[in-house]
DNA sequence: GCCGTTTTCGGCCCGACTGTTTTCAGTCG
């Protein structure tokens, strides 16, 4: 049983704990165990085996004996005696009420125990029949909500891709910025945390528009904006709607004065802000979205700036990347927190495809519009002959190819004498007998081999594990990439040990690509830690097929940044000589 | 159920909005 699965089930006890009105705080430590368990980089499974230190799992903060039995029970029986206890009296099924908006634990516990409803068909059926206006505070406004929201829910339930949320605040923001007074507008919430996924979006304004006096203008400018699909919420500073796609947006209004205390409570994460309101509180404060307070008397100590905040509270400001009650509130106390990298730190991108195969721009093209971003060395990475609905190169073609990239290199040192290297590389396929599909000949031409497993994900994760391998094992290979086969929001257990195959690859000195672009980001902050924890080299790149993707570095970044990476973790940070010298050697 | 510069018991974060409330419970972030 992996990690992932032990928090979903600590979660979903948690829930039906809820759902049996337990003890709040017995509920919290429940979700606060799920929590610590997913953020784990090791696998429990091996904290629990036999031969296993009996205090590790207690070392993890939030896992005390109880939570330690939990798992164990978790791990060697597939269940618990507290799930299997709740799951007499409540259904699975249950859960996924939780998820339409207004239905919290204590109404799914009501229509349960009244009228035997425990899935959404049920409820809606019990809504459509009339039954719910039997219950207390369930009138008709709430049941036309109701529907309305298992409606949405059925349409789409699932979160957006980072890429795509950032496109829509841009857009919103602008229209909002339309305003006049309204001088500054942040997205919060886990767009600005960085997240690969966001679940809804939150943008805080501020201006002198945003004055309690004169802020219901705004509030009706933004509550009638076009785009505006369905509106949800309308308060005094506070508007929330929906968009065509589906996606949420709040939209909170808020005097200069207080508005680093709500960039800092609406940024989160929810774990990170409880653990930081324990912090005032033992210093005699108290923190809410408007300031941080005195207690005795109430007198503002900080709001203005989450600067201000954090320094009030004896921290360090805290980078919205790292917030996720992770360790970072002793860091930043003890002034370990580390300094971590950015998007200027990066030097070269060493994976990008051209017009020659699935791309759509030349390499003269790729290789100026990296220098435009500021990059010195880049590798242009085109696919192989065995990708052939992307018109991969063989042995006779990449070679050609190799002989136009160095031509563009001669041509660049010429226009921008120092300034740029485009190095030649392929993008190989690994063949199902774990082979490369060009000749050790043709690979020997390349300064970046590329080795990608593309294919056959259906096949046993071992077999597909060993194929890497062996791959990695080939002289010729420089660069792992797609090292988990995953994509973004597709739920599929991942099709490669990554454990195994970082381990191998750190002892060989191949260096793992962290793909930047949102839509194929192999690696997670969690894969990204483990790579550290074993030795790998790192590199990030984008994957680009069109000069404009060069710009999804940032994205990437990102979950570098909430794996605690310095620039010292990754290879193309390094000068372009500096590079070359880091990478596996050539045979 | 966890945790400890309040240390083995007694705490555990904060406020707004909604619907239907005649003073508030439940939900949400």
């Amino acid at each position: 049983m992996d990690n992932i699965t032990i928090a979903r089930l600590l979660d979903e006890t948690a829930a039906l704990l809820e759902i049996d009105a337990a003890d709040p705080f017995r509920v919290r430590s429940y979700r606060r165990a799920a929590e610590a368990v997913e953020q784990q980089t090791t696998q429990l499974v091996t904290l629990t085996a036999p031969d296993a230190d009996p205090k590790a799992l207690l070392a993890i903060a939030g896992i005390g004996k109880g939570m330690a039995a939990n798992i164990r029970d978790l791990v060697t029986t597939g269940s618990m005696p507290l799930r299997d206890e709740l799951l007499t009296r409540y259904k699975p099924s249950m859960l996924e009420l939780l998820r339409l908006p207004g239905m919290g634990p204590k109404t799914v516990a009501l229509v349960w125990s009244a009228l035997g409803v425990a899935d959404i068909d049920a409820l809606e059926a019990a809504a459509k029949a009339g039954q719910l206006d039997t219950l207390p505070r369930m009138g008709t406004k709430f049941t036309t909500k109701l529907l309305k929201g298992i409606e949405d829910h059925r349409k789409n339930s699932s979160r957006f891709r980072i890429d795509r949320a950032q496109e829509q605040a841009a857009r919103i923001s602008d229209l909002i910025r339309a305003f006049p007074g309204i001088d500054e507008i942040t997205p919060a919430g886990s767009l600005r945390r960085g997240r690969e996924t966001v679940g809804d979006l939150d943008l805080l304004a501020t201006g002198p528009a945003c004055e309690p006096d004169v802020v219901a203008a705004v509030v009706e400018h933004v509550a009638s904006l076009p785009i505006i699909d369905k509106l949800l919420a309308k308060g005094q500073n506070k508007v929330s709607f929906t968009l065509r796609n589906n996606l949420q947006v709040d939209v909170r209004l808020l005097p200069r004065a207080s508005y680093g205390a709500a960039l800092q409570y609406f940024t989160g994460s929810k774990m990170h802000n409880v653990a930081l309101r324990q912090r005032a509180i033992k210093r005699g404060l108290t923190l809410s979205e408007y300031a941080l307070l005195r207690l005795e008397d109430n007198v503002i100590v900080a709001a203005a700036s989450e600067e201000d905040i954090y320094r009030a509270l004896d921290l360090d400001y805290i980078p919205p990347e790292l917030r996720e009650n992770c360790g970072e509130l002793e860091a930043a106390a003890d002034h370990t927190l580390p300094d971590l990298i950015n998007i200027q730190s990066i030097r070269g991108d060493l994976h990008m495809h051209t017009h020659a195969t699935d791309g759509r721009d030349s390499i003269l093209q790729m290789a100026e519009a990296a220098l435009a971003r500021g990059l010195s060395y880049i590798g242009i990475t085109d696919h192989s002959k065995n990708l052939a609905m992307t018109n991969g190169l063989d042995d006779a073609r990449a070679l050609a190819h190799v002989a136009r990239i160095r031509e563009v290199d001669r041509q660049l040192a010429e226009l921008y004498p120092g300034r740029i290297r485009v190095l030649p590389g392929i993008e190989v396929d690994i063949l199902g007998d774990g082979t490369l599909d060009l000749d050790d000949s043709t690979l020997a031409q390349m300064d970046i081999v590329v080795a990608s497993i593309h294919s056959h994900f259906d096949q046993p994760i071992e077999q597909t594990t060993d194929r890497v391998l062996r791959a990695l094992e080939n002289p010729h290979t420089r660069i792992l990439g797609h090292p988990t086969g995953r994509k973004v929001l597709k739920r599929d257990p991942y099709a490669l040990n990554i454990d195994i195959i970082l381990k191998r690859a750190a002892e060989l000195g191949v260096a793992v690509e962290h793909n930047a672009a949102p839509a194929r980001a192999d690696l997670n902050d969690l894969h990204l830690k483990l790579a550290k924890q074993h030795g790998c080299k790192i590199v990030i790149d984008t994957d680009a097929h069109a000069t404009e993707e060069l710009d999804q570095m940032r994205f990437g970044i990102t979950q570098l940044r909430r794996a605690w990476l310095t620039p010292a973790d990754i290879l193309n940070t390094l000068p372009f000589d500096a590079f070359m010298a880091a990478l596996r050697p050539k045979p």
